[in-house]
RNA sequence: CGGGGUGUAGCGCAGCCUGGUAGCGCGCAUCGUUCGGGACGAUGAGGCCCGCGGUUCAAAUCCGCGCACCCCGACCA
């Protein structure tokens, strides 16, 4: 992508309705714009990011079984009837009414469709496990939408549902895709604990994927040795407290809640009356889980992590970077506009062909956070070739074109 | 939902108290000089002063009612 084409302004100043690292940083570095609270628009560069989580939250649900589906926006009030969540989640929902006066909800969840969906497909023990995820946009009518793209009005989520022939499948599930979350979250470069929180209305317990940092709403109470943790919700301890696990001390930290996974037991099962056969030839209802995972609170969460405020500066993880190499050319000249030419079939380039200042360039450039930077310039053909920085290590080498390749794939 | 604050150019703000031609900075356009860390000069374009109603010869400014946004609480997969 040529910079000069991008869809893109950076800003200088951050709109004083800012509220948060995140949405200042993003809306500064040109990747969302602020439709209205909790509401954001992704532009080019965001929508870049967000398709890196999505691509990657794909690939390990597929890893553990997950299959890609796409359930609706639109839910008609009758498939709450039989769970009464209609009433249950007033607060939350947003609802509208066709032309004729049937009432709808803009989807929060999707537990009643799903194991709609899933009265068709289960009917025997041989149809079990199964599990179905979406990445969708969620509608939630928060009393107070906050902290950017932390806590939104309408936000990207995926959800997962699983279906197990007895508690032992779907513990043995659960545990997997514990695991498969943390992998998810090392990929963005975020380091979350497992915490141990209340069901909500879905369940009675659940486990949240806690990014400890000050920047969260959360409170969480953890070990300093061992892998205990507990939402302030249910949490009996206050700081300094011994930990019940092991001979650790408690501490406190504010959270985001970046995943959230509950077992359902088989209450939505039996609510909705989706029932198989066993290897016995008993009607059972199938034992559920489901799996959350915030795409675009992901999003938000990293820029709290990594945005150096101070600098002006984002360095993204390679694995969500909206590009992985940014070109910047210093003189107009053809050495750059080849390179461009050469590099962009093999990765994801930005190419900065505008004629600027190179101080603007630069400034653009940290803004943007590309986590190699290739410089070409009057100085660095002299010195022998391109400039290499990796900007995660702030390390710059020398490197003569034609090696260019072989060094990017180290 | 309760308490407080703010709405003026794409963005950041001043002007309002004390009514009288709507301003500054960033960004944008043209020209020139610059050119390895958001350069400089000159010229120029850009406005439903949140909306509706009222007071007045005259309202961005005063009064009333809405709406939106932000902050602090309450709530929260």
């Amino acid at each position: 992508m040529k910079q000069s084409h991008l869809f893109y302004k950076t800003r200088k100043e951050v709109p004083s309705d800012a509220d948060s690292i995140n949405a200042s940083y993003l809306i500064r570095a040109g990747f969302v714009e602020k439709q209205m609270a909790g509401a954001y628009a992704l532009l080019p560069l965001g929508l870049r990011v967000i398709k890196r989580i999505q691509n990657i939250v794909r690939q390990e649900m597929d890893s553990i079984g997950g299959q890609e589906l796409l359930m609706n926006v639109l839910q008609p009030k009758e498939i709450y009837s039989e769970t009464g969540r209609w009433e249950k989640m007033e607060e939350i929902l947003y609802k509208i009414q066709t032309q004729n006066g049937k009432e709808l909800a803009l989807g929060p969840t999707h537990e009643e469709q799903v194991v709609t969906l899933a009265k068709g497909v289960i009917s025997s023990y041989r149809d079990l496990p199964k599990a179905v995820y979406q990445i969708q946009t969620k509608f939630r009518k928060e009393a107070r939408a906050k902290s950017g793209l932390l806590r939104g009005r309408e936000f990207i989520m995926k959800d997962m549902y699983s279906f197990h022939d007895g508690e032992e499948d779907f513990e043995k599930f659960y545990e997997l895709s514990k695991k498969v979350y943390l992998k998810i979250f090392g990929r963005f470069g975020l380091e979350v604990k497992i915490v141990e929180a209340s069901g909500g209305v879905f369940s009675e317990f659940s486990h949240e994927f806690q990014l400890l940092t000050p920047q969260g709403e959360d409170e969480i109470y953890y070990c300093n040795k061992c892998d205990f943790a507990q939402n302030k919700e249910i949490a009996q301890f206050k700081a300094g407290d011994k930990c019940p696990n092991c001979d650790g001390e408690i501490l406190v930290s504010n959270g985001i809640e970046v995943g959230n996974i509950f077992p359902l037991s088989t209450t939505f099962a039996e609510q909705i009356g989706c029932k198989y056969i066993t290897n016995e030839g008993k009607e059972q209802y199938p034992v559920m889980g489901c799996y959350g995972l915030g795409i675009t609170r992901c999003l938000g969460s990293v820029v709290e992590i990594m945005y150096d405020n101070a600098k002006n500066r984002m360095v993204w993880p390679k694995e969500v970077a909206p590009f992985d190499i940014h070109i910047i050319s210093l003189n107009k000249n053809d050495i750059a506009d080849s390179l461009y030419e050469r590099l962009g079939p093999k990765f994801e380039v930005l190419y900065d062909d505008r004629e600027l200042s190179a101080g603007q360039k630069f400034a653009e450039a940290d803004l943007v956070g590309c986590p190699i930077r290739l410089i070409v310039s009057g100085k660095s053909l002299e010195a022998g070739g391109i400039e290499v920085i990796d900007m995660s290590k702030n390390s710059s080498t020398i490197v003569p074109i034609e090696n260019i390749e072989k060094i990017l794939n180290e």
